[in-house]
DNA sequence: TCACTCTTGAAAGATATTTTCACAACCGTC
DNA sequence: GACGGTTGTGAAAATATCTTTCAAGAGTGA
């Protein structure tokens, strides 16, 4: 059965309020985006202001600041002004916002490792944050039962879709990962109810992708995407939308980094949701899988 | 004329306030009491109420409810709804150690995005720690200033290979990513010095990844292991040895998943090292990527 | 340029909070 | 046990805050 996707991004946001920013931010518009920016720069300082106060602050008027509220998620200002204000109190009380400078063109090796690892950590921890459990669940139940499952995905994202297809391969499904999108869409219109089609793609507006699950949503699969955003037209043709999380890119680092970070959270996350719900049939699977590779490894030699 | 009733803990409580309300509980009516109580008994409760709600709950008035802020050191009850937010989203957070435990078969799908994510996260540290720098610069060096890139990877490392292609593609490098042993040896037998060739793999001993980087090795090309198992017979052959991560793995988890993104972090040093090392060509040619794929996104639709 | 849609804030409308005020309950005293 | 005074309480008025509406302005494509 199919869900509407109703363009609010479900359920109050916990403590991802940076992330759901950035997430968001593109899709908002250029008065919205003070008012989340602000919002993102100084949770307590926004705490103690009023609709007024904060519609002051960032020079619009309440209106924008109660619309960008209901962006983010909340039923009203009063709610994002609840969120901001534990949000305040976590960070007062948890760790210290450790300072993560870009990756400049004269860093010294050691300085890129350091701060490409936490760019990644953080990127994962946004990603679990906002990652919206109930269409992870959806989309798991669905993989689950799936006769058969496609996988579309290009350029970067094409990786993480093979590797999301060799880990359903694993343990026994039947899953084939596009990255041609003529022969992707050839094979969407084959697909019907009780098949499942999974478009990535971080920008939600890649057309080679958009067309295969579109293809494959109008003959009946259960669509699934994972994107960065769900407000893209790729989330029109999808039953369960997963949000990957934005990070902030700079010339050294380009998105595409941490979309991918980003996207293999979200595979690893179906694949092992799908091993636990089919777990009588996977786990031998898995073993024989092991098992095949086995011989393939010659024995250890030591210097 | 205004009724005064501010008790003499001056500032708004911190976190402190079920001790607070003890200690002014003897200095409270009846009702106030009451309310203390409900508050201190479920902060995040009693957060989501407005004062009527709190006042039916508690089976008193508004007044009574504010009358009790008051005494509790706000200046009204929306201070200690916001300090009361702040306060569950405190508890709430301290109770999350459960994620350094297994990934187990019944875990509620949200518990397994945690968990991963932490693992993830946990790989990513450990690897940046254990990279050896000397090593990682010198591999920089060798990459960019290559003729020529060959990359050995199969199964889940073969996804490493080809980003690590792909990103070094964009830069304007010649990097190729084999998964195909047979051909990988007889291209590595083509490789003279001044063509690097890189195997990734993270047991160290699969034998269809050793076999082109022998041939490189013997053919004078710069080679370059990138394992887990640096004692590994891949090393013989390396001239440079990138060590990644070896995470602990459980049934559901295999080793495969964490060993990717060590891996992937490994890549994305060998990417940024090289781009800033040949920043000259490889920024236009960065921006003449992405601008090659501007056009192939659909506009954006807004809902 | 024109027609169109999207964005925006002013102000009206709805809620929530605070204050006021009158009355009930209590308490000690005569 | 009735009386004056004090204290505790909530209904309702007053105020502050939040939400919605709506029309004008900005931007956009033909």
């Amino acid at each position: 059965m199919k869900e509407i996707f109703t363009g609010d991004t479900a359920p109050p946001a916990p403590a991802a309020l940076a992330a759901k920013v950035r997430t968001l931010a593109p899709s908002m518009t250029r008065s919205m985006q003070r008012v989340a920016e602000a919002v993102a720069a100084d949770p307590a300082g926004c705490a103690a202001l009023t609709v007024t106060g904060l519609a002051e602050l960032t020079g619009t008027s309440e209106a924008t600041v109660v619309r960008t509220a209901r962006l983010l998620g909340y039923p009203g200002y009063r709610d994002l002004r609840l969120a901001l204000a534990g949000l305040a109190a976590q960070q007062q009380s948890g760790r210290a916002p450790a300072v993560t400078a870009d990756i400049a063109v004269d860093d010294p090796i050691a300085d890129v490792v350091a701060k490409l690892a936490y760019d990644e950590q953080q990127t994962l921890a946004d990603t679990a944050a906002g990652l919206d459990t109930v269409q992870l669940g959806a989309a798991v139940s669905a993989l689950a039962g799936a006769r058969r499952i496609d996988i579309y995905g290009v350029g970067a994202s094409s990786l993480v879709g093979q590797d999301l297809a060799q880990k359903l391969l694993r343990i026994g499904l039947i899953a084939h990962a596009h990255n041609d999108p003529h022969l992707a869409v050839t094979n969407a219109v084959q697909l019907r109810s009780g098949d499942v089609a999974i478009a990535i793609t971080h920008s939600g507006s890649t057309g080679d992708v958009i067309e295969p699950l579109h293809a494959a949503f109008e003959h009946g699969a259960t669509t699934i995407a994972i994107t960065g955003r769900p407000d893209g037209p790729v989330s029109q043709y999808a039953d369960h939308i997963l949000t990957t999380a934005t990070a902030r890119e700079s010339e050294l680092r380009p998105a595409a980094m941490s979309s991918r970070t980003s996207q293999l959270l979200v595979v690893d996350c179906l694949f092992i949701g799908v091993t636990q719900r089919t777990y009588e049939s996977a786990a031998p699977a898995l073993a024989a899988s092991y098992e095949a590779l086995a011989h393939r490894h010659t024995p250890r030699t030591r210097k």
